[in-house]
DNA sequence: TTTATTTGTGTTATCCTTACACAAAGGTAA
DNA sequence: TTACCTTTGTGTAAGGATAACACAAATAAA
């Protein structure tokens, strides 16, 4: 089962060193590597997912995440980043690496191993080429069969989203650059899919002290409107809380 | 300025519809992928990590994670349960995906992208071979050089290691079946590097259900022994707390 | 038998979380 | 213009969790 059987390989002894790294390199197997992008927006209340229709014939009926091969010396992180740009125009988004999927019979066309990102961006921000693939918002809950294993990738991010949005204030990426405190709770319980209480949740969020008042207000609600607050990022970014306590 | 989302279905064109997907993944370009496992063990009051000695020439004075290349058709998960078991003879470890690592220039015979596992083993339950590769622990403190981008992996799952050991009951895993309270605790600061107090770390991990009373006591220390308690993964499974609250 | 070391235990003050109600602002409809 | 509706903005009290802190009992070693 062993591939390398190398007697001895003690520090003085040269046995069973290699010299030639690129020889080494190039025994090995290789695979087809993708990135998928799972890009979620926030709009009428509801988390949505960017979504196009899938290339392949045979997935003809479902869709599929935003996804591409990685170019040679690409970085992973740059290719996720290319395919965001590429496909909305954007390249001021939050994107993070959250998993590998490697099932050898993932994609019907042979083995390919795809590392998931995870991207949050502000839907308003940008005017989609809707025609290209049908790309579109979809909401998160309505998702049921995808292409590929993708429905399995989309809720390994839904689950990380759920889990990092309350340890660092990833949702501002999802609202307006100015926003209601309203909104801002609308956002974390749809995200969590949980009502809060909006006093505490109002001290909560004042209480860190990274939201800006704007001194604006809401236009066009049919109500009292409410203020307006930005989120200031480079304070979060300078005053981040040691956490301790253990959690389990 | 709302974006609509579509209902279920599709519509439009066929244009641009690929029926041969085999011959789509031959067109991707291919990598070499290898799994990098960080094995953390304890001992002696400090965090350990298993190391080799690395093949390559230009690495021989380094140190390096015991990694191998993916094998056709193997899963990640699997080829990193692999490499575990042939190193340390040990296959009910506890193991799991931390990141991938992609950097082009990360290994010196061409691009090769590895996945990073993290791995926490009970360092009295095995012998290791330790003559091939001079396979041996290294306190992770004293880890400086290491082959290859493999000091940045090292980090990370450290990290992951700090963050997740608060959020679930890894550490168990590090310990042999019967322990101390103490052995416990001096595992939780060495992981976390801090200091903790005595009494109130044992008011935390009883009012938490899972350790159960052994009825033992420690032997062989010199001073008044300590029970010995085992840790109840089953019941921890079932009776996973909900988590509420905001983080940061 | 004395000494040194570590175990095992409880209380209080502080902080954080939760639950909960009412007046003021603005829009809408009569 | 007025009455009504909806939503904003605010404080307090109870309960639970955390943090700080001291002393008697058990054992081994001297």
């Amino acid at each position: 089962m062993k591939n390398k059987s190398v007697p001895g390989g003690l520090s003085g002894q040269n046995a069973g060193v290699i010299k030639d790294a690129q020889k080494l390199v190039a025994s090995y197997p290789r695979v087809p590597i993708t990135v998928d992008c799972v890009i979620f927006g926030f709009d009428d209340n509801e988390l949505k997912v960017l979504l196009i229709r899938s290339d392949l014939e045979m997935f003809k009926d479902k869709w599929s995440l935003l996804g591409d091969f990685a170019m040679d010396n690409e970085e992973l992180d740059e290719a996720a980043y290319r395919v965001l740009k590429e496909r909305t125009g954007m390249d001021d988004v939050y994107l993070e690496q959250v998993k590998t999927f490697s099932h050898p019979m993932r994609h019907p066309g042979g083995r390919v191993l795809t590392v998931a990102y995870c991207s949050l961006l502000n839907i308003e921000h940008h005017q989609l080429k809707t025609i290209e693939h049908e790309l579109h918002w979809h909401s998160r809950q309505g998702i049921k069969e995808m292409a590929f294993d993708h429905k399995v990738i989309l809720d390994e991010c839904y689950a990380w989203l759920q889990k990092r949005i309350m340890e660092h204030p990833l949702g501002f990426n999802l609202l307006p650059e100015k926003f209601s405190l309203r909104e801002l709770q609308n956002l974390y319980e749809a995200i969590l899919g949980i009502k809060m209480d909006r006093r505490n949740f109002r001290k909560k969020f004042f209480s860190m002290d990274f939201l800006i008042d704007t001194g604006e207000f809401e236009d066009d609600v049919p109500h009292r409107p409410g203020k307006l607050y930005q989120f200031n990022f480079q304070k979060y970014e300078s005053n981040k809380r040691r956490w301790t306590g253990i959690d389990f």
